[in-house]
DNA sequence: GACTCATAACTGGTTAACCACATCTGGTTA
DNA sequence: TAACCAGATGTGGTTAACCAGTTATGAGTC
């Protein structure tokens, strides 16, 4: 996908999964400095920061102001595998992957929600699917109020990480089959009745019940190709 | 968490995000220049960068060289949640929120895995689980092996994304309470007979024993704080 | 020899300048 | 009028220089 772009931080990357597995750098020690890594590898310090960054974000090495980065405790092979998850990561993700893990997540956060929402996050999934209602009835694109129905729930359901999921996978279907979307007038009003059944479940706190109306949901819209 | 780092990088999405709800930039339409966007956010073109960077990492705009930046075709209430998500994201993550959100994944990878893995998957989650027993004989630290086992089946699994997201994840689950890594003796057996339940049930293509034997499996190490 | 403290070297963080390329502009030409 | 074609402008991508703060050094002192 990406080719030239962001080929250097590609390069540093597999150099330092290589430099870990091969026990040069043990875990919790300290990596050399940026400078002698854009150095040794080659390449312009913004790579190697861009890189370091990145093994931040996901926890793998912790960088310090004015002191340097240090690896996390994590063994050499079990840090190489993971980096080179990090590598797959850009490309690979094909809608049928997306798809479906989603999914898993979305019945989950139907089924937690319906466990301990709060009364506040119990009213906001209520409204975003009021909103959904009142743009389905207008005749208007029901899409982003769709998409603001499942953030809601995702949101009650109380688990920060499952939110963040939800929200970065989200997207990604939604660019990925948007020209899909026909204009079945009848849609809406499906999609309505579905939603309609999760949230009965979420109020009526019937978690196996939310679980399986959005299971339900999740496989008719698959079928659809839409959310 | 992060105080002045990264406080560049906020604020640009932070107006991104407000460009975005107030309507001034449409779905779909190309984005200001960064040098555009730099001046009006009053802040350099590096935080800019690295703020559309993040965004298109989530999907939401896509930048072509020598050419600008498009937003998704995702409607501005729905982008803005999202954006807001982001935000949120960097320190949000608790523990508990990781530990669950990485159940739910595990239990379903174990259960794909059981469903479809190739020889190849099978034969690498097998490797996985008698280094398992090899480094626990010897008496050595498992952890890392513990956690190669578990990135086998997220890779058996055939789910991209699955895998991704538990990649990233457990690093983050380590790095927070590998403190707590008590050396109980018999933990090593007892997780080793564990695992032995779900490589039973994958093996034998039992897609219900493989997620119950990973959910009692999570559930165990939960209260032992370990993978 | 042990301690102190100015200083030099080095760290990650930040900024501004530079590059190749795409696009737009406005005059020129058939 | 319509096609064309320098060249000026603007784009994201990249690089090198600069900054504040930390750490190691080593001469000077007790």
């Amino acid at each position: 996908m990406k080719e030239k772009k962001e080929e250097g931080e590609k390069r540093v990357l597999e150099h330092i999964q290589a430099l870990l597995s091969s026990g040069s750098i043990k875990a919790g020690n300290k990596l050399p400095s940026e400078r002698q890594l854009s150095e040794s590898f080659g390449v312009t310090r913004g790579y190697v920061r861009k890189a370091l960054q990145r093994l931040e974000y996901y926890g793998l090495v912790k960088t310090l102001p004015q002191k340097g980065s240090v690896v996390e405790r994590i063994g050499g092979k079990a840090m190489s595998g993971i980096i080179q998850a990090i590598i797959e990561i850009d490309g690979s993700e094909d809608i049928d992957s997306l798809m479906e893990t989603r999914g898993i997540l979305e019945r989950h956060s139907a089924r937690l929600a319906a466990e301990r929402a709060t009364d506040e996050g119990l009213a906001s999934v209520m409204d975003a699917h009021a909103a959904f209602k009142a743009a389905a009835d207008a005749g208007a694109d029901t899409l982003e109020e769709d998409h603001l129905f499942h953030l809601a729930i995702a949101r009650a359901c109380g688990n920060s990480v499952t939110l963040s999921l939800v929200s970065i996978i989200t997207p990604k279907i939604i660019a990925m089959n948007r020209d899909f979307a026909e204009n079945d007038p009848g849609r809406a009003s499906r999609t309505y009745g579905e939603h309609q059944a999760i949230v009965d479940a979420i109020v009526a706190k019937n978690a196996d019940a939310a679980e399986a109306a959005m299971r339900s949901h999740m496989e008719k819209s698959k079928s659809r190709r839409l959310i």
